[in-house]
This record gives C-alpha cells, sequence and structure tokens, in this order.
DNA sequence: CTGAAAGCGCTTACAG
DNA sequence: CTGAAAGCGCTTACAG
C-alpha cells in the first residue's frame, strides 16, 4: 500500500538521524575517517550498522562536486573488432579497477565528430585523465584535456601534445619482411605491402622498417609495391585485383598491415588462388588466434597490449613528464 | 607569471558577473530554455558569447546532483575478444549516443566479484539504466537494480528478474544441426556437441536444438555425445583428447558451442588431422571473419547483435513491462 | 570526542 | 522579462 513510488534512497541524514549523531560524523565513519582521532569506536559501529540496515549507497555525484573529483577514468579507441583494441581496452579496465577507479571505455569509429563529443562529455564528468588509443590525430584532443588541466596519453599513435606509447614499429616490421624473405625463394624485390592510410603514424613506420629489410636484401630494390589501401576489407580487395591482374605480378611475400586487411586478402585469395597461391607467405603486421590456423604460411606481429598500458600508468604517476616524450615497447613475433 | 596552478574552470557564475546578470538567467540561457517566454535575446546572446569566450563548461556532476540524473548508461559483458560481445559494446554505444547519453561499457572477466563491485560502482554514479550481456545469473544483479530503482534489462542470457532479449537458440541450432546432417555422408548419431558450461541457458538450449535435429534424422538415436568443456580453447583441447582417443571414435560432424571453442577444436586438429581430418564439416554457434576462410568445412550461425540492442532499447520505453518479459531474436545462418 | 556551518556548481519554482 | 533563494548529497576545516 506504500504507493509513494518517489521513496528517496536513503542519505547520510537519514543514517545520521536514525543512529542519533551528525552527519558529519556519519560522513567521517563511512569513510573510515574516524580511527584519526574522532569519533568513538562504539558510534562508528552503529552508524555502519545503520547504513547496512537502510541499504544506504553513497551518491558519486554529490562526493564528486564536493572533492571536485570523480573517480572515472577514461580512453577512447576506434573501435573493439580486433585483439589490438580489445586487449588494450580489457588492460585498462583492469589497471584502472585496481586503482579504485571506474574505467569508461568508448568506441568512436575512427569519427572525429564523435571522438570530440567524448571528450568534451568526459572532461564535463570530470574525468581523472584519458587515454587516447589509435587516434589519428591527437593534438586537438590533448589541448582539450589541457585545456580541462586533466592528464591524458597517446597510445599506438604519438602525439606531439601529449606523452606517447607506441610500439616499435619500424624495428617489427624489419624482422617481419626478414621472416617473409628468409622463407626459402623469396625475392625481396617482390615483395608487397599492403593497407594502412598515407601519412598515418604506424603505416610510415612500418613502410619504412619493410624498406629496411628489402634493400637490405636487394641493395639496388626500387621495385617494391607499396599499398596503402585502408583498412577495410573491401579496399584491401579492390587494391589487389588492381595490382595482381595476372600470374606475372603475383607477389613473393604480402607484408599485410592490419588484420582487416589480411581479411581482404583471403578473400581475394579464395576467389583467385592462380593469382595469389596458398604458398605465397605472408606476414601480418597485427594478430589474431585465427589467423594461426589459416592455410598457407601465416606469420604474425602481435603488440604487447600490456606494457603498453602499463607503460601509460606509468607515465601518469610522473611528476612532470615532457609533453613529447615517447616509450616505445616491442612487439612479439608470432611464427 | 600567472603561477596560479589552481586556475579554477570558469562557473555559471564567473560567466553572470562578466555579463551582467544573474546565474538562474545564465543557467536558462546555456540549456535553451530561454525562448520559453523569458530573457531577452540580446541578453541570451551576450550570455552565450561571454561562455564561449571563458571556455565555459558545464560540470556535470553539479547538474547530475541537482537533477538526480547522470546523463551516463551502463553495460556489463564478460569480455571484447570475441565480435559478438563487441558488437553488442559497439551497438549499445551508438544507441546511447544517440539517446544523447555518455555510454559505459564494462567488461568483467566472468567475474561475479567484479559483476557485483561495477554494478554497485555504476549505481552509485546513478546511471539511468543498465544492460547485463551475457551474464551468467544476473537475477542478483537485477535486484541491485531494482533496489536503486534503475531499470535494467539481460541481453544473451535471460532472468527472472527483469526483461530479457535473447537469441532464438533452441531454432537455430536446430538449423545449424540439420545443415551438419544433410552435408552428404554425415551420419546423425555420430556427431558431437562441443562446448558451453552444464546448466548454462545458452547451452542447454542449444543442445536440444541439437537433440532436435538429430532425433529427427535418427529416431532412436541415443548416441550423441555432448562435451560441455567449458569456454576456454586449452579445456576444449583437453576434452576432445580425451574423447577422440582412435579413428573409429571421430565424429561425423561437430557442433561447436562458441568461437573459443572452436580455436580449440583447431588446435586438436592441427596436431591431429588423422583423428580428425579436414573433412568433418563443423558448424559454429558464433560468428568471426576469419572463421570463413579456414580450411575445411565451417558453417556458423551469427547472433543479431543490433535487433538485440535495438530490442533492450525498446524495453526500456515500455511503461510497465513484466519482470520476465523475453523477446527472442532469430540469428542468421552464415554458410 | 562531536556538531554546526559553509560550500562544491548547478537548476527551478517563486516572487516581483 | 529577471533575480534571490533553496536545495540536490556530500566533505572538511573549524569551533567547542
Amino acid at each position: 500500500m506504500h504507493a509513494k513510488a518517489e521513496k528517496r534512497r536513503p542519505t547520510i541524514y537519514d543514517i545520521a538521524r536514525d543512529a542519533g549523531v551528525s552527519p558529519a560524523s556519519v560522513s567521517l565513519v563511512l569513510n573510515g575517517q574516524w580511527a584519526r582521532q574522532r569519533i568513538s569506536p562504539e558510534m562508528a559501529e552503529r552508524v555502519e550498522e545503520t547504513a547496512r540496515r537502510l541499504g544506504y549507497r553513497v551518491n558519486r555525484q554529490a562526493r564528486g562536486l564536493r572533492l571536485s573529483r570523480s573517480g572515472l577514468a577514461g580512453m577512447l579507441i576506434p573501435h573493439y573488432r580486433n585483439r589490438f583494441f580489445a586487449g588494450l581496452a580489457e588492460c585498462f579496465e583492469e589497471q584502472a579497477r585496481s586503482l579504485g577507479l571506474c574505467p569508461i571505455v568508448v568506441s568512436t569509429q575512427r569519427s572525429e565528430d564523435t571522438q570530440s563529443r567524448f571528450v568534451r562529455t568526459l572532461l564535463d564528468q570530470r574525468v581523472e585523465f584519458l587515454f587516447f588509443a589509435g587516434m589519428n590525430d591527437p593534438a586537438r584532443l590533448n589541448l582539450a584535456c589541457r585545456d580541462a588541466e586533466t592528464p591524458c596519453i597517446n597510445l599506438d599513435i604519438p602525439g606531439r601534445e601529449a606523452p606517447s606509447v607506441v610500439t616499435n614499429n619500424r624495428d617489427a616490421a624489419r624482422q617481419l619482411t626478414s621472416n617473409l624473405i628468409r622463407q626459402g625463394g623469396v625475392q625481396a624485390d617482390r615483395l608487397l605491402f599492403l593497407g594502412g592510410i598515407e601519412g598515418e603514424f604506424a603505416t610510415e613506420e612500418r613502410i619504412l622498417g619493410f624498406r629496411d629489410a628489402t634493400s637490405e636484401a636487394v641493395p639496388d630494390n626500387h621495385a617494391d609495391r607499396i599499398l596503402r589501401c585502408g583498412y577495410s576489407p573491401e579496399s584491401t580487395m579492390t587494391a589487389l585485383t588492381r595490382v595482381i591482374p595476372s600470374p606475372e605480378t603475383t607477389p613473393s611475400g604480402v607484408f599485410v598491415n592490419s588484420i582487416t586487411a589480411l581479411e581482404g586478402l583471403l578473400q581475394f585469395r579464395s576467389a583467385r588462388p592462380d593469382l595469389l597461391p596458398l604458398a605465397v607467405p605472408i606476414g601480418c603486421f597485427d594478430w589474431d588466434p585465427f589467423a594461426a590456423h589459416l592455410p598457407g604460411n601465416v606469420t604474425m606481429m602481435r603488440q604487447d597490449v600490456d606494457q603498453m598500458i602499463l607503460a601509460a600508468f606509468q607515465l601518469l604517476t610522473e611528476a612532470h613528464i615532457e609533453r613529447n616524450r615517447v616509450i616505445v615497447v616491442p612487439a612479439a613475433f608470432v611464427p
């Protein structure tokens, strides 16, 4: 019969009245501050008991307003659909949780608009810090954080305006490429580089590493084919159709810049096994558990998400970080 | 020389002073309420301009406290490492965003402790509603929400204490199994069901569908082998080693209950192609873009994450939902 | 050892 | 058309 739908949740005032003490004391007790030369153990116990009985839960908005501290930690990623970003998200959540913070991960689907809207929203929520993973041009976001006096770190793609944590793209790409060359019979000047975006940090670094390896094997090599055909399977498929029109143009090995590009490559290979036989070795700068079971010869480079997140949290604790500090984390070769 | 590190962010009081109006008017203007028979357009413009100039950003904690409305929408999922949960997370974010809410997705790694801690934290943040996706026993979480008068919906696994959205597991499993049987030469009584957990909703439903199909094909079939060996590749590997010791025990087809179990199956197949040849057809109740490119004969059942999320948001808008209302969304067969 | 009071930044019913 | 005031729920320096 208590038709009152609006039964307010209990506050410290309710506890105070019920336990016969002041709201201030309730606050102290509930925050475990009572031992600090205040409040008798009996009263503390009474307050605790009353809080339990009433089912009290702190209002974090009120606490956050008072302390100007939200207990929220944010990270932006492009999406969750590959193991790299999924791994970053999960490690981030674990670390944030271990610091007593509530993690907020949001995917932006690479939309600039969504990116800046979320950054503003999260800053308005007074998040304690923000990580930007895989954001193509993080400078604007970094500056928004500086305005709000909120620390931020870039992951995977560095920015001038905040410290960054990246993978050793160039070295790892060279290693992956060398392995492609080493696989008997591969001619370094007939290798193909596939995927990524012109001017994008990781793509360009990896192309440097790719060329390090090819020009080491074939000093006067100028015949390498670089296809920055983006990240979607479809565009990869299209690019391959254009660049491998006949068996004479079949590459001796393919460096694939992302797992999505690998998807496109596989589609092409299924459709045209005559142009891209199973024997052609593939080196993928990304990792996926299924790729290991694919037919043919696939090796992978796996980025170390744990170390990257750890390094980012580490950076956060340092008192004065130079804005353009960059930490490089090595990736692992997966045969 | 403005060494003052503590340069407070501007508030509506700063704007009020600067624009020569009252804080109340500033609030009205900034919330677009001014047209509502109040405040002159000139003043509104002046306030807007001042806010821009000062770089004003609302403090959402204060607003949330005042309105007891956080603008936050939460979802719990076990992890991000497969396309199903990744897809749910992304659809959820998109829908929440389109409603002007800030999505908070957290992964719990199937830890009960993490689950309840997060639910409490999010309720303490006064999230507007909560989705529980893939939580094995959501009843406790649902009750916590009811206590806090916060709406919630279960996804993928239903619960008695809140409305739910699930896949047509039984029908879809029957369809997937029938297809396995149809693939020339498969004997229904030598099929194997692999993965999942005893007593878990989706697993048991799918087993029912699996048996629907096998007993239809072989009416007096009692020889089916059901292996609820969990979700990890390792445990799947172990189970297979035990149940397929010799070529005579090779199944005529395998129903795989999750993408992680498929991973384990592939490991086994790589290690022992004599016991599990490529020819044995596989039906996987989960979807992954790479699985389509695996060698052998793999079909998949893809859950419709968009429809599931849409249905869940739809449920939220209904005034009086019965607690145990369940919406069933069909999955799509991927040949 | 404990309480009264101020204040975090916002919104809205109310009075003018 | 506009402002003064109360209040959301909490914390903490201060006075006793």
